[in-house]
DNA sequence: AGGTAAATTTAGTCTTGACTAAAATAAAGT
DNA sequence: ACTTTATTTTAGTCAAGACTAAATTTACCT
């Protein structure tokens, strides 16, 4: 078994490697940042891995999963987005909070507990905010939408997925009615980086900045 | 936030406090056994956990759990009880499985998840072994009952509880149509501590040995 | 190409919670 | 009461995974 903290960097690296915003490298520092922890912890951790052969490591340069430690990391990214999903539609946990959970119980569960709240949730290919979930032999389907904020004036999209790092803006975007599904319409962008004016499914138009648009992922209607 | 090695400990201190077999005195030697570890490891935890306030402490003599490690031993057997309730009700887990599960869960859950569960359940107050389950104050109603093995032949009585310390002892109970609430009639006690011969609800009478009898709790009917 | 700033690694500590081996204490029998 | 045995504690290690401070490497700028 290994530790909670050996899969928390694996999952972290897989993310960086994977994510929307994926760097040409995954650095030691931008891992530090993400893990709460110095670059010293970092590189410790790191080489402890590269000698567990689950990442390449070049010194100075950074760091890429290799096939052992991305399938752990896409199990543990299983796990949490399972996890989330039944937390959310079980519980009724609301869409900022099941993030914290997840976290703690990812390390925590058995393959049972995995497999029965699979099966109970209807062997889901998607989470709770829209990210895709691993099957039980890793295989991920990786999709890439725009960004609400990239989508031009007058167009409509809906949305699939938004970014789960911010609890706080997770709880903005879900009182202003934006939900997985939710069909928006681009009424205005303000120039200068300014907001948008939205209309949300059909509702009164409201402005959203451009940081939480940035987090916003959609598929363009028509 | 405490460790989950306190919390084990102080779960384990309690439970041989409290439990049907409770030894006069908590010794280093029991608790190390009950926790898998040396009995130099338990002593040091001990000693940390007497500077914690946590317990009382007689070097050579024993420990007693002060008010404060009370409180969280109880908060931590709550977790594990509802934790296991919930795995039974809400996942179909059978008998002999929950324990394990719940014994890595009840770390990792928040107050949040202890509150959804609990009111899914219907705030329960009896554990999927019977045992009483401390409400969120730390109340909790100990039961005393018999054991099926001081039952007199000819006397019929209800499974209330069972130790849950063995899952193939539980998974023997279950084969035998053992559950909580099972009416079982004791029809002959063979001399010299020899097995009890059982008729079970309105089934073929099946015999059980007095090591299993001594691990299931009843009442005894009229 | 040289110099400086930023990023990274190294070196050395700390805490937690385990371990073994040895010393100390308590209990039990004659 | 003394000796033997079992239990408990002390002393000293170890591994994991964090930290700070110092040294090193890279990258960038003129």
């Amino acid at each position: 078994m290994l530790s909670q903290s050996i899969e928390d960097y694996l999952k972290i690296i897989y993310k960086l490697q994977h994510g929307s915003d994926a760097p040409t490298q995954v650095t030691t520092s931008l891992l530090a940042e993400r893990m709460g922890v110095t670059a010293a912890s970092a590189t410790n951790m790191i080489k402890k891995l590269a000698e567990m052969n689950l990442l390449e490591y070049a010194p100075y340069k950074g760091v890429a999963l290799r096939e052992a430690g991305e399938k752990i990391a896409l199990e543990t990214i299983r796990h949490h987005r399972l996890i989330e999903l039944y937390l959310s539609e079980a519980l009724g946990y609301s869409w900022d909070a099941v993030d914290a959970e997840a976290e703690r119980l990812e390390h925590a569960i058995s393959e049972e507990f995995e497999e029965r709240i699979d099966r109970m949730l209807g062997y889901p290919t998607i989470g709770a905010h829209g990210e895709p979930i691993p099957d039980k032999n890793g295989q991920i389907e990786e999709q890439t939408y725009a960004r609400l904020s990239d989508i031009e004036r007058g167009q409509r999209a809906v949305v699939k997925r938004v970014s789960d790092r911010d609890a706080a803006m997770l709880r903005y975007m879900n009182d202003m009615g934006l939900r997985l599904g939710t069909v928006v319409k681009v009424c205005e962008k303000a120039p200068f980086k300014g907001p948008l004016t939205l209309l949300i499914e059909a509702d009164q138009p409201r402005t959203l900045g451009l940081e939480v648009a940035h987090h916003i992922f959609v598929d363009p209607v028509r």
